[in-house]
DNA sequence: TATTGTTATACTCTATAACTATA
DNA sequence: TATAGTTATAGAGTATAACAATA
């Protein structure tokens, strides 16, 4: 096996720590992945209505109906009546959506820290110089989508 | 933001892409990520029942039986009679599916030289490097599997 | 006429529980 | 009695299409 599809592999496994990690995370608060980022979408752009979160999430209108029926009926998030659109409703996290979504925060940032600080500076360094540069090349390898600097 | 929460969205960023750009190969296949699974395990292992399936994918074997009918159906593998034990099938590649392995193997190599070539060999190194040892750090804040040797 | 969100319907992955055939 | 795999049932995420209310 080459060097390269060595290092593809690691990538791989290490994506798939990472995923099965936060899942876990997410299980504890009674989320799944869909619905959690329903909630953080709704954290960064304050109350939308499901128009836009279909979009950012680049889901169907239908399934956005369903994900926020779910989050509605455990408490993260209500609907409430769009000011000037009488067909639209506006998705706002509750408190406790609220709550949750600070408690990700932090849980991100301590793992972060806990994931690199033992690392010696330069090795961290030149790590993080490495990723960007395979992160550029995916990017452009992959089909150019146009949404990719709204997103980022 | 610290440059290791920063560090953590760059990876979390690259997983997603990766995840996305396989999906859409799998796709072309007429495959989906859990069926694509099978096939790679059947690859690695020649025919086997149905239970082992179960157990090396951790998932139930009623999902694997699911699993196994679509593929029967869009034709990747066949259900054999097992020699010696009546109750079981042996879950077996076609020349269909054998052909969509090894296609994903180039894809894969090719890929990955596509990925990395452009990049200076001593950054590749040091990237490598810190992707080993980011890799370690995960498996040991990871709950502590013991099929964790058995799967590498 | 176009848009927002819903209902209707369907497919995939997933699970547990009950059951059949075999060990 | 235990195991392999199926049927029955259910929930989550996803989609398209038809439809209602509103713009």
């Amino acid at each position: 096996m080459s060097p390269h599809e060595l290092a593809l592999i690691r990538l791989w496994e290490l994506a798939m720590l990472l995923g099965e990690d936060t899942q876990r995370g997410l299980a504890t608060h009674g989320l799944t992945k869909s619905r959690a980022q329903v909630l953080w979408e709704l954290n960064r752009r304050g109350p939308v209505p499901q128009r836009v979160l279909a979009d950012v999430l680049e889901v169907s209108a239908r399934n956005v109906t369903g994900l926020v029926d779910a989050l509605v009926a455990t408490g993260f998030v209500t609907r409430e009546p769009h000011p000037s659109d009488r067909r639209a409703t506006l998705v706002t996290l509750t408190r406790h959506g609220i709550r949750t979504v600070e408690a990700w925060d932090l849980a991100q940032r301590e793992f972060a820290d806990a994931l690199f600080t033992p690392m010696a500076a330069e090795e961290f360094t030149s790590f993080v110089e490495g990723l960007n540069t395979v992160l550029g090349r995916v990017r452009e390898m992959n089909a150019p989508s146009p949404n990719a600097a709204e997103r980022a």
